[in-house]
DNA sequence: TCCAATGTTTCGCC
DNA sequence: GGGCGAAACATTGG
């Protein structure tokens, strides 16, 4: 579920219910279930991995964290974190996610021209906020929301292999072309993610994440848990370079 | 059977 | 108080 393009597929699914009203909503996630109840839908929104559900003034937000799922018109045997019904038995569930209701306008809580995947995204933006941390590791600042709204794990080992940059360089080492590319291929590969996942053939796609062999050169890809996370990263050492 | 994993927040320690 | 790391959350496939 997680990455950025999963949740652009989970909004196009669960914008059928705009302009219904819940009728029901309950789980176990700690909101006040008072602000939808009885409300209209009135749009779906994304901002990285976050799915936003609005309801008039009301937003909820929507995080899938690791193992997040909606199911729409059905359920699981465990109990939802969330559930909205609506008239004539539809209904969305949603499992295992970090549920808040926010409740000041979106524009005041999210910078936009960090979606990666969105209209607004401004690679100017993101490339003055890289200019700011210059001793963060490439790893890291991929992975960081505030630039790179909507990357995860998966969308930074492939970027990294793509443009042949080691996780360990530091953005300031980076020359401007490298910088260049790495803000650019973090967008297209996103595009091409949720391209892959629509088609169900994205781990197919994968030539760094979880693989063992280069397919540039056949040498042994490296597995290390890398930067402030220790995510799970894989690289080649022999055509990554380290700035 | 067990463990790691497409993620983030919170808590506690130094 | 900041920075860091571990734990918590809870599911599933390998």
């Amino acid at each position: 579920m997680p990455e950025g393009p999963s949740i652009i597929i989970a909004k196009e699914a669960i914008q059928q219910f705009k302009g219904k009203k819940i009728v029901a909503a309950k789980g176990y996630a700690k909101i006040d279930y008072n602000k939808l109840r009885g409300k209209k839908i009135t749009g779906v929104k994304t901002w990285g991995k976050h799915l936003l559900i609005c309801v008039g003034q009301t937003t909820i937000r929507i995080h899938f964290l690791m193992f997040g799922k909606y199911y729409i018109n059905e359920r699981k045997k465990t109990t939802p974190v969330l559930s909205l019904q609506f008239d004539k038995k539809q209904e969305l569930n949603i499992y295992t996610s970090a549920i808040k209701l926010i409740e000041e306008p979106l524009d005041n809580v999210y910078d936009w021209s960090a979606d990666v995947l969105g209209k607004l995204w401004d690679p100017k933006a993101a490339r003055k906020k890289l200019k700011a941390g210059p001793n963060a590791l490439v790893a890291d600042a991929i992975l960081d929301q505030a630039i790179f709204s909507g990357a995860g794990n998966i969308i930074k080992n492939e970027v990294l292999y793509k443009i042949k940059v080691h996780p360990k360089s530091k953005i300031g080492a980076l020359p401007s072309a490298k910088l260049t590319a790495l803000i650019n291929e973090v967008r297209d590969y996103s595009f091409d993610f949720l391209k892959w996942k629509r088609e169900n053939t994205l781990k197919k796609h994968w030539l760094a994440h979880t693989k063992k062999i280069c397919s540039r050169d056949g040498s042994p890809l490296q597995k290390e848990y890398i930067g402030k996370t220790k995510r799970r990263s894989f690289f080649c050492k022999k055509c990554q370079i380290l700035y």
